[in-house]
DNA sequence: CGATGCGGTAGAACACGTTCTAGTGTTGGT
DNA sequence: ACCAACACTAGAACGTGTTCTACCGCATCG
């Protein structure tokens, strides 16, 4: 199964591309240039092992003896590409949030004042994961699992958050708008774990994340 | 082992009291009035030995076979009181937020603006968990955890932060201070979070409350 | 060509949360 | 006094993430 592809699913990609602007530094340990094909290929039958698994029954049912099943590979193999369960994971969720980024930053957001168009944004990405629940639960768990190998994956959502916001509040201070974006960022981390656990409907995400918006950016405008 | 009192630890303190201000409806299932004595103590036996084992050595050391042990009570014995391991951390965390909230809100925080307030009483309660890093990461990681058993400690901490800023913020009006105290709740939650799973220092964890305090505040001031 | 080492495979083994089984008080109603 | 219900105990058993063992094939180096 490919990784899916929310808001456009009907474009179609190569199975073997990757957005070429992830930052290797924060990735988990392996060097991607040093990989041989097959070794690419299998690390990627194992992404999208998890992408299928998830997507399907959430993060229990990505078992790690099935993920080796549905990449055809000894679960041994899993663990010299990925240090754990989590880490598997949270690759797969860099692989999506970067889609997920591009799509939502390329097309103008909606709204007449920037609080607005933040919120649109953000509506935007949840409406995304939410096509897909369970897999956005399973790959949000992961984030938030205490494994060090998850880390990657926590900062490259940060990044999208950030990068999806400049564009919006262009206008603010320099400053201000670095403050405003950290602390979105910490909502929006906060609202999706505790939706992911069950804790919050996905209305509830939204308001809080429209609440924020407003209360942090309305003053400034 | 008593539940740590970070703050004043010199402060005698019974065995077996609880804070009085509990609200029944969002704790565990079992209601406490039906308790026998000694089912009650068979119940803070666990918690504390939760907190003995956590403070010692983090989530990891809280092994509910050891819990058993140190408590003197059968494996499932602590099945029928706490649904998982994460409720049972997620009990000794609300008992542990009870008393620090109590703590840190019966002394006048200093400071000359709200968000100078504000940042000197979240300073306080970070400072708490500072001195006992090991049990606050274990709590805090039992917290954020899918279990649907933890769901109490978490509305518990939520409370302790409204009641916590409510004195601080009362100028506000109503609804701003509602929405300013819920963005905070969600910045301490996401950086207490990665803070516990490693990602981050605590003078992080500190510098993001700064600013979300200013941030958020300092315009409505 | 042979040695060496690396990455892969199959499958057993291990750790720890959780559940199950069977048996033993203890208690409260008749 | 007896019975039923119930909480407790000891310990086995189970599920799933992770690690270990043993072995194999293949490429690179001498």
């Amino acid at each position: 199964m490919q990784p899916p592809d929310e808001l456009r699913p009907d474009e179609p990609r190569p199975d073997d591309v990757r957005p070429d602007d992830v930052r290797p530094d924060e990735d988990e340990g392996v060097d991607p240039a040093t990989l041989t094909p097959d070794q690419l290929g299998r690390r990627q039958r194992l992404i999208d092992a998890a992408f299928e698994l998830g997507a399907a029954g959430g993060y229990e049912a990505v078992q790690m003896r099935d993920v080796a099943i549905t990449a055809n590979v000894a679960l041994a193999t899993i663990y010299r590409n990925f240090s754990s369960k989590d880490e598997l994971l949270a690759a797969a969720m860099t692989e999506w949030t970067d889609r997920l980024r591009d799509r939502v930053v390329q097309r103008p957001p909606k709204g007449d004042s920037p609080a607005e168009q933040m919120i649109d944004v953000l509506n935007r990405a949840c409406a995304a994961m939410q096509r897909q629940p369970k897999l956005s639960a399973a790959l949000i768990r992961a984030l938030s699992s205490p494994d060090a190998g998850a880390v990657g994956g926590g900062s490259s959502v940060r990044r999208s958050i950030v990068s999806m916001g400049e564009g919006i509040l262009s206008q603010l201070d320099q400053q201000v708008r670095v403050d405003i974006l950290a602390v979105l960022g910490h909502v929006w981390y906060s609202s999706l774990i505790s939706w992911a656990n069950g804790r919050s409907s996905f209305e509830r995400v939204n308001e809080e994340l429209e609440r924020a918006c407003h209360v942090l950016i309305d003053p400034y405008d």
